[in-house]
RNA sequence: GCCCCCGUAGCCCAACGGCAGAGGCAGGCGACUUAAAAUCGCUCAAGUGCGGGUUCGAAACCCGUCGGGGGCACCA
């Protein structure tokens, strides 16, 4: 028989778990009040005036069929745990979880097996709530939503149209909307695109020129066509390789018709506002570079083409101070005035063989290196990796500050899509240059004085003094690069050849794709081909049941396919009659529907508020949640403001780029607009480190289960070995999952240990943002703590309180209130690992004593229960209080019990610790001395000899320089 | 090639520039048990990757170097 009955076992955790689960959710414990829309609940709300809101967010997951493994849940118990302790302190907490439930497995998924995507989305959802209610996160469930129902994605078409119905107006730094546009145009306060007056153009030149500045616009580009997905791809979704980042297929440039999202636009507030936010440096950095924005100059080389014609190159340079440099130009195969530079004829008498590419004539050379250039995948031109190849076009450029004539060349190094596709070649200050040059034969010039020593067969791209750099009008000789990139711009803007300017890496945002399980767009074309964007009053675009669900895949190789959006097979929906004000017309639906990423670009905003039918977020409601503060974020920059948003979003760092920076496009969109009061979605987000596990591969180099494998340790501190049923397996480390066979589910770990004990061990394991090893065998350690906690209560053969009466001795009062002082400072600092340490040690205080006083016992409860609700909330009930202690307030240390009367003082000799004296904490610096100066061993160490210096910092230390 | 992060007991991790150890795992010893598991108690264990420097004093700050992880990469 069991002996004891009432030990905190995985099997009671279990039982105390699932009933304290059943109790929040009936008497909806997370609830938080709104201060407005349909749930308005105010006076709610002025409960919690003084100490203030938080918003804490998690990234939003998509519901995947292959249920949660340990590493999933560790940002939401981190989340959880900031939550609760929050809510302790007396705050309105918001914190929830949605999903983002459209997306390619179930559309694949349904390719295969013709089950309907919504009906597997489903399906995975209840499993991945019942995972995480499991785990006893503390959410608001009123406010889960999901992205594929049509009451949260009749809000996505809307903010698309609000997009598409705005421009954005440079002089005033913002988004407007289109019909101040108009305005504009029809006062003549902005010019239309061919100066003509307004009124003279024609209908369809005036809507040319709305849709020119329209924030979503649809046009024919060249776009990423992955035919092995049968879609396009946003350059973010695209690898460097060349290949999807999802299901790695070939990626081919490819002309299209595709609608765009003008984020360029946005690109300096979205490079700026990053000093206004608290992000880690790395993350912000990837955006930075993401965004590429770089200082320099616009400069025009005059042309004289072969017809007689006058053109200028535009080429950019971050290097103007470098232009007495260059010595040739080289533009993109794809430049458009390639054509018409090429020289006719035979090649000039004496041209460099080695310009010719092997060909005849100008035009047969530059006509096949383009030919074989269009050919070129992104994944050739990397393999070719730095040779560079080009060829003459036979024309000759003029440097506009040299005067000379240079050589003209078509060189697949440059690339059409950044700058202007045209680069100045600098041999001397560029390394690419440089080796254009070595394989050309093209003349190398230094204008800036190379340091003593730097090879002779590189370029010199650093600091220095400049030579060689002057004409009659200018020298830029002995100047600093800085100042010489200052004069030069200045000369070329007077004299009209080129400006200073900035140029950015970032293009416009792809948002169409040709798929099923996504957002239809709110977008009907006219029959003259025009789109409109539909109403308020027609939204949701529905989407409607199709024959199939798969959109028309190709070999994922064949260049030449075209992609074919599953919609645009179902007739009966794609032609409708509408009236869009004027009258009952014929129209045609768009078919490409939204990328995955529209859902959740604003779904934080929809949790703030989603059941109001009216609004997509009351602005009442968003400025009580996400309102600009009169303080900046931690380590802002001098001068900037903060700008708003999620208090704490915590998430992993795979989206630092795509997701991260397209909410925050929208957002500023939607501010700009009038819509929200907040300048940033995520005010403070953090990174959280990911859970790995070891894997292990037999001979044949196969995975093998990790659960099944046996560790033997080494002998004397040699490596362990490790075997698998009797084989020796060789132990590898890397991501959580199927195909490394070593995931372990939440679900095993509720089933041996509890949830408590789970996310006690999660939050242990270290820092948050690191990543680190799963080891299931070291979860006991968490179990042994809490069990430690429960037999500090709880009599674990018959069940009755332990706790005394009686109050707490003084060293315990001690013990206590530096807990309460150290873990809810770790609390606040994310520093869960560190404050679980300090609850252990504590407990292990506690556990010393004869019998466990009440006052301490309730204390460390509280503590707890941020990592460990369950058990916390059924201690707190056993000792007898009949409410949730959710919003039990945080204990508060007495700060004269954190002070010690007398402490330990080290001295030091040379600072080597020598002695340690028992000193009353309040001594002074000079009494601390002479006690330090009188010590018996100091006295003997120091042996007469003369003390040069004394530092003091008491009453901890005092360290004696002598000699 | 460039940029960022991390190197502390066998392992995961602590330590305002001031006594290297808070906590956990594993190991060892013991208690309980017929026994084992679980549990409990005790215990062992590193001088901080390496080399310089700054300082009265460095795991911490600076420079260099090695190792691990991540990001970017013909971006003009």
């Amino acid at each position: 028989m069991n002996e004891t009955p009432h030990r905190y076992t995985a099997e009671l955790a279990g039982r105390i778990e699932e009933a304290w689960q059943d109790r929040w959710e009936a008497e909806g414990t997370f609830h938080a009040p709104n201060p407005a829309g349909p749930w308005a609940e105010p006076e709610a709300v002025a409960t919690f005036e003084e100490h203030g809101k938080l918003l804490v967010l998690d990234m939003f997951p998509y519901p995947s069929g292959a249920g949660l493994h340990v590493g999933h849940p560790l940002g939401y118990i981190g989340t959880d745990v900031f939550a609760r302790y929050h809510r302790m302190t007396g705050k309105n907490v918001l914190h929830c979880l949605g999903y983002d439930a459209f997306g390619l497995p179930a559309e694949q998924y349904a390719v295969q097996t013709g089950q309907h995507p919504r009906k597997t989305t489903e399906e995975n959802m209840v499993t991945m709530r019942r995972q995480l209610r499991r785990l006893g996160l503390g959410h608001d469930d009123r406010r889960s939503i999901a992205t594929m129902d049509p009451s949260y994605y009749r809000w996505t078409q809307w903010i698309f149209t609000q997009i598409f119905e705005s421009w954005y107006d440079e002089r005033a730094g913002r988004a407007r909307p289109i019909s101040e546009l108009v305005a504009a145009f029809e006062r003549g306060e902005r010019p239309t695109p061919d100066g003509r007056p307004w009124t003279e153009l024609s209908a369809d030149e005036q809507r040319a020129a709305v849709d020119d500045e329209r924030l979503a616009y649809s046009s024919e580009a060249p776009v990423n066509w992955c035919p092995g997905l049968g879609t396009v791809l946003a350059n973010e979704e695209v690898t460097a390789e060349g290949r999807s980042e999802r299901g790695n297929y070939p990626v081919f440039r490819r002309s299209l018709s595709q609608w765009m999202m003008r984020i360029t636009k946005y690109a300096d507030r979205l490079a700026d506002d990053l000093d206004r936010v608290d992000w880690p440096e790395k993350v912000k950095a990837m955006q930075r570079n993401w965004i590429g924005r770089s200082q320099g100059a616009q400069v025009a080389f005059a042309v004289t083409t072969p017809a007689g014609e006058q053109k200028a190159i535009e080429v950019f340079t971050t290097r103007p101070d470098t232009l007495f440099g260059t010595t040739f130009m080289v533009l993109a195969p794809e430049h458009p005035l390639v054509e018409s530079l090429v020289a006719p004829g035979e090649w000039a008498e004496g041209t460099n063989p080695v310009w010719t590419g092997a060909e005849a004539s100008p035009s047969a050379a530059v006509s096949a290196y383009r030919l074989a250039a269009s050919r070129k995948t992104d994944v050739d031109r990397q393999s070719e990796g730095k040779d560079k190849t080009g060829v003459f076009t036979g024309s000759y450029a003029t440097n506009p500050v040299t005067g000379e004539q240079i050589p003209v060349f078509v060189g697949d190094y440059v690339l059409m899509g950044y700058g202007t596709g045209a680069v100045m070649g600098v041999p001397g200050g560029d390394q690419r240059d440089f080796e254009f040059a070595t394989k050309f034969g093209l003349p190398i010039v230094h204008t800036v004085q190379p340091p003593e020593g730097h090879p002779a067969d590189q370029a010199y791209a650093g600091a220095g003094v400049t030579i060689n750099s002057s004409n009659a009008q200018i020298s830029l000789d002995g100047m600093s690069v800085d100042e010489a990139k200052e004069a030069i711009i200045a000369w070329l803007e007077a004299s009209g050849a080129g400006h200073g300017t900035v140029t950015y890496r970032l293009r416009d945002w792809l948002f169409s794709r040709q798929r099923y399980w996504g957002e239809p767009f709110p977008i009907v074309y006219d029959e003259d081909g025009h789109a409109h964007s539909l109403p308020d009053s027609m939204l949701p675009v529905e989407l409607p049941e199709v024959p199939d669900y798969s959109p028309k895949t190709f070999e994922p190789d064949d260049v030449t396919s075209a992609p074919e959006p599953p919609l645009s097979r179902v007739p009966e929906w794609v032609n409708v009659e509408l009236d869009l004000g004027d009258g009952p017309k014929r129209y045609r639906r768009e078919t490409n529907t939204m990328p995955n990423w529209a859902g959740s670009c604003w779904y934080y905003l929809r949790y703030l508020d989603p059941a109001n039918d009216r609004v997509f977020v009351d602005p009442e409601v968003e400025a009580y949640w996400m309102a600009r503060h009169e303080s900046t974020v931690e380590g802002a920059p001098e001068g900037v403001t903060d700008p708003g948003g999620v208090d704490l979003y915590i998430g992993g760092v795979e989206h630092a780029v795509l997701h991260l920076l397209y909410a925050r496009f929208w957002h500023k969109v939607l501010f700009d607009l009038g819509y929200i009061g907040s300048e940033e979605p995520f005010r403070k987000y953090f990174s959280q480190g990911m859970i790995q596990a070891f894997a292990y591969t037999d001979s044949r180099g196969q995975y093998v289960p990790a659960e099944e494998v046996e560790e033997t340790p080494g002998a004397d501190g040699a490596e362990p070995a490790f075997t698998w049923r009797g084989q020796p397996v060789r132990r590898e480390y890397g991501k959580i999952g199927k195909s490394l066979k070593n995931a372990v589910s939440p679900d095993d770990m509720y089933a041996s240990f509890g949830a408590d004990t789970f996310r006690v061990y999660e939050m242990s394991m270290g820092p948050l943002e690191q990543g680190r090893p799963w080891e299931t065998r070291a979860v006991v350690g968490a179990q042994r703590f809490l069990q430690r906690l429960w037999r500090n209560v709880v009599d674990e053969t018959t069940g009755e309180l332990t706790v005394v009466d009686t109050p707490m001795d003084e060293a315990t009062r001690r013990a206590v209130a530096r807990a309460i002082d150290g873990v809810g400072r770790d609390y606040h600092a994310l520093h869960f690992n560190t404050a679980v340490a300090k609850l252990i040690e504590l407990n292990n205080t506690l556990t010393k004593l004869p019998a466990v006083p009440r006052e301490a016992a309730e204390t460390i409860v509280v503590m707890t229960a941020p990592v460990a609700p369950h058990i916390a909330e059924e201690l707190w009930s056993l000792l007898g209080h009949p409410d949730s202690l959710t919003y039990e307030p945080f204990p508060k240390a007495d700060p004269a019990l954190l002070v010690e009367d007398t402490v330990t003082c080290v001295i030091q000799v040379q600072g080597k610790v020598r002695d340690r004296i028992e000193v009353a904490a309040d001594m002074s610096d000079a009494d601390l001395e002479a006690a330090a100066l009188a010590s018996e061993k100091i006295v003997a160490l120091l042996d007469g000899q003369s003390v040069r210096k004394v530092i003091v910092r008491a009453p901890k230390l005092v360290n004696i320089v002598a000699g």
